[in-house]
DNA sequence: TCTGGGGTCCTAGGACCC
DNA sequence: TCTGGGGTCCTAGGACCC
């Protein structure tokens, strides 16, 4: 807790959507969709335009098209975000070292430990908290300029408040909670606005006939602990009161690597889930070995196609990144789980991370590329689903989803081309583009650029030679 | 209309040790 | 013969966040 507001809390306004009306002209002004676009994907992130009808996150796909059916509907290009996302970033660390990411479009950003400090601490208050102010706004305007997007920024003497403020400042705005206005501020919100009360704690609070926050700041903590438990409880009572003394602390460790895939169809076939418990182990452990890491105990979390959910987890002697004892854990604890009747999701994660001390960097090195480009690989198969959302003809299928294919004049098998909406192309003839939509055999490509007008779209054959996947282009030409 | 994927933190019970 | 308390580790599940 400060006198003066020199925490920042940032918050990009929807931001994948935002990045794709960026880099996709048609897409202005219009509303966009990312997320899963299978049978049971979910809305990632969607623009305002689209909440308009009432598109949310995390609501399943199949109800955003019946709410909003004339939306772009496209699959994440998380390169680009985390692209942007870098420069962002940076750009923070401009105004202080203390940055803490807490998504790849979230920040906190403490203006005390930083070049503006002194200044700050050395100011009287009213000069203070208009220099925060000035800071906060230069800050959304650089923002703007150097990415094309706008951000929100909440401004207060704690993490709390000024997550608060950033919310209260959506879409694109500032909001400066004065230090002693925390309790005026807050009061009349409901529970829910205070971070860490999901469902579960708004329903608990609500029985107990507590809906804002102002009537849980009247209660005694001993009351709330009651409720909620001993730290939930003591933790919400602070909060309510406004209290919150957390540091803003850069970049902590990972504690844990998990992969997880929900699949199109639920596996029934104990051979074809065992393969895929296999897959998983193996991008698992690419992912574990690319962050140089090592864990003890390996995780198999199921979900049951009835939607419950269960884990079962081993701990080993010592740490490992060795695949083959990660897999035989992993086969070893689905031996203790009932998969009769149907298994919609399955995942496999690492704890209990060490150290991993390899001599060889430069083997490290290639592993991580490969990490990459095979997760990419991996990424558009398992979004085998076409424009209408009907699964891949090899989703059904046990095995491999692509059938390794031999294309005339080369020797190498590819595989089959997977054009997803949204993804970046380049066409010999017609420059870079965007896949609008693919299916029976064909596939629509925009061809506009983040710098050009709206561009116009055409239709080739899925397997067409003259166009190819291609980076994301970045929003402002250099 | 039907529920993603990647995480973090907390709780509670049992085992085991001192 | 009956009865301890505390600490740590492991496992499972749940709430929550973006």
């Amino acid at each position: 807790m400060r006198s003066l507001p020199s925490i920042l809390h940032l918050d990009m306004d929807a931001f994948f959507a935002s990045v794709e009306q960026a880099a996709k002209p048609s897409l202005r002004g219009k509303p966009v969709i990312v997320g899963g676009l299978g049978l049971r994907g979910v809305v990632s992130t969607c623009s305002y335009e689209a909440r308009v009808f009432g598109v949310r996150s995390a609501m399943a796909t199949a109800v955003a098209r019946r709410l909003c059916p004339n939306a772009a509907y496209l699959w994440p290009r998380f390169a680009a975000y985390r692209e942007i996302s870098e420069q962002v970033m940076a750009m923070l660390r401009e105004l202080s070292p203390l940055v803490e990411q807490l998504s790849v479009d979230e920040a906190y950003v403490d203006l005390e430990a930083g070049p503006y400090g002194p200044a700050l601490t050395g100011a009287a208050p009213a000069e203070g908290v208009e220099l925060v102010r000035a800071l906060a706004e230069d800050l959304r305007a650089d923002i703007e300029e150097r990415t094309g997007l706008t951000a929100s920024v909440g401004a207060a003497g704690s993490k709390l408040m000024a997550k608060i403020g950033s919310e209260q400042a959506k879409p694109n705005g500032l909001v400066l909670v004065t230090p002693g206005q925390e309790r005026a501020v807050l009061g009349p919100m409901p529970v829910r606005a205070l971070p860490g009360v999901g469902p579960a704690t708004e329903q608990a609070l609500r029985r107990a006939g507590l809906l804002t926050v102002a009537e849980v700041a009247e209660q005694p903590e001993e009351e709330l602990v009651r409720l909620l438990g001993r730290a939930h409880g003591s933790g919400i009572s602070l909060m309510a009161r406004g209290l919150d003394g957390r540091e803003v602390v850069p970049d902590r460790d990972a504690k844990s690597v998990s992969v997880e895939d929900t699949y199109e169809v639920d596996l029934v076939d104990r051979d074809r889930i065992m393969y895929e418990l296999d897959e998983l182990t193996r991008r698992c452990v690419r992912r574990l070995r690319a962050a140089g890491r090592s864990g003890r105990t390996v995780v198999l979390k199921v979900r049951r196609f009835d939607f419950s959910t269960l884990t079962r987890s081993e701990t080993l002697r010592g740490p490992t990144d060795d695949e083959r004892v990660i897999a035989a854990t992993a086969r070893r604890l689905a031996a203790q789980v009932n998969l009769t009747g149907g298994i919609r999701l399955l995942g496999v994660g690492v704890s209990q991370l060490a150290e991993y001390t390899q001599e060889d960097l430069f083997a490290q090195a290639a592993e991580a590329e490969e990490a990459e480009a095979a997760e990419a690989a991996q990424a558009a198969q398992a979004a085998g689903a076409d424009e209408r959302g009907e699964p891949a003809a090899e989703q059904a299928q046990p095995g491999p989803a692509a059938e390794p294919v031999v294309t005339a004049g080369a020797r190498q098998p590819v595989r089959a081309r997977i054009w997803l909406p949204g993804q970046d192309v380049t066409h010999e003839e017609f420059g870079p583009g965007w896949v609008q939509g693919s299916g029976v055999g064909r596939v629509t490509v925009r061809f506009e650029t983040p710098y050009s007008g709206p561009g116009r779209v055409r239709t080739f054959a899925v397997d067409d030679p003259a166009l190819a996947p291609a980076d994301p282009l970045p929003l402002k030409e250099a």
